[in-house]
DNA sequence: GATGATTTGTACGTATGTATA
DNA sequence: ATATACATACGTACAAATCAT
């Protein structure tokens, strides 16, 4: 959870070359693959088979599992398979309302506590963002969309909060990959987010709660509607 | 939290329905004693010494020192003896300033969502506490203090809140210890219960929320002036 | 700063529990 | 239902990195 954060967070520092060990390298790639929906929900983790694609033994995978399991991202019970985490329909409303709620508490926070330096620099990821709209690569908005909320997590100033708040993200994401398949949802999603950066920038930190919230729930709802269309 | 030494050593009691892993057993007893602080911060933890003290080898005491690096209990940098968490003071406020936040939420929540059933549970143990401040029994009030906070988290009826809602309690908790030394707070302590279980009875979900964040802060005022007195 | 001692990281073999015929 | 096959849990041995001198 912790590592997770700090990655995103931080990215790799060059200057800093910390040699991790092989259960935390395969710890961050499977997360990885799950995350981003290589290896889907449900899906079982047969330790032999995982060591044998990355040529180690069985050690440092079982390590690499077990921490996944205590994430949250795989279930993993004694004596059986781990399998990828797959949540009620029920405990995903949960989550998406937990997050709604998180991310609600970083934008408020954020009103109130960014530095000018902060806030210019939101304010440029948001016009960034407004301006990829055009272009229709929703890869590149998801990843530049990754960078703005990131932003409202660190401008909140309370390192725990973004920590939760991260590692909530990441349990959700593996659901909501469908999330900008279609483009009308970017120019929506940027409309939302002008009402947190204003609210932000005026410093109105109940305004920027809510706005936060209620486009996070946006985004459930496209899920919810998503799922339903299936 | 639940767990002795004992249980590792001897073969299954009759009654246990559920076989855990030996590295499951060690994970909950360690957690337990950083958490009663028998284990204090800042502690290394030696994997062959606590081998060696519950007679198992060091492949199950790493898969729980590394789980409890998961969550966040200890740090486990490579190569290195894992130790117990010592937060800086910086990021002791913010996890005291989210845990206000979120058990603030979880009564907000369960103002809204609890069964009439629930509702009359919490009155009880709300009263349960009334009498327990006259015996004058600190260990016992926190014990059932305890179930009271637990009733708001099932409150909820958001089982992903409730989770990292405990979870951020656990994680403060090596570090509240001396919360009710003094007898005066168990009073004060009722006071703040008070006015949230009124507003959770009648429904007021704002007023639940707000409640309960000044009752957490509460608690935090007292530790940070405990620090001071130091 | 180099070297020996100590501790962590990984590989692998065996035992135990689970699933399937 | 019993037995067989197979995956996981744990112990042990060794390699690699850290620390102490």
């Amino acid at each position: 959870m912790v590592t997770e954060a700090r990655t995103i967070l931080e990215g790799r520092g060059a200057d800093a070359p910390v040699r991790l060990t092989r259960a935390d390298e395969l710890r961050q790639i499977l997360a990885d693959e799950i995350v981003r929906g290589v290896i889907a929900p449900a899906s079982s983790l047969d330790e032999t088979a995982i060591a044998r694609r990355f040529s180690v033994s069985r050690t440092p995978v079982r390590e690499a599992i077990r921490q996944l399991a205590a994430s949250g991202l795989v279930e993993a019970p004694p004596h059986r398979a781990a399998v990828v985490a797959r949540p009620s329909h029920e405990n995903l409303i949960g989550m998406f309302e937990t997050m709604a709620e998180l991310e609600g508490l970083c934008a408020g926070y954020a009103a109130e506590r960014m530095t000018r330096q902060e806030r210019a620099a939101i304010e440029a990821t948001h016009e960034e963002l407004r301006q990829l709209i055009q272009s229709g690569d929703p890869q590149r908005y998801h990843e530049i969309n990754q960078n703005f909320h990131g932003s409202v997590y660190s401008g909140a100033h309370n390192a725990y909060l973004a920590e939760i708040t991260i590692a909530t993200r990441i349990r959700v994401s593996p659901f909501r990959r469908a999330q900008f398949r279609n483009l009308g949802r970017l120019s929506k999603s940027h409309e939302e987010h002008d009402r947190v950066v204003t609210a932000i920038l005026r410093a109105n930190a109940p305004a920027a709660t809510k706005a936060m919230r209620e486009h996070i729930m946006t985004v459930y709802d496209e899920y919810a509607a998503y799922l339903r269309s299936l």
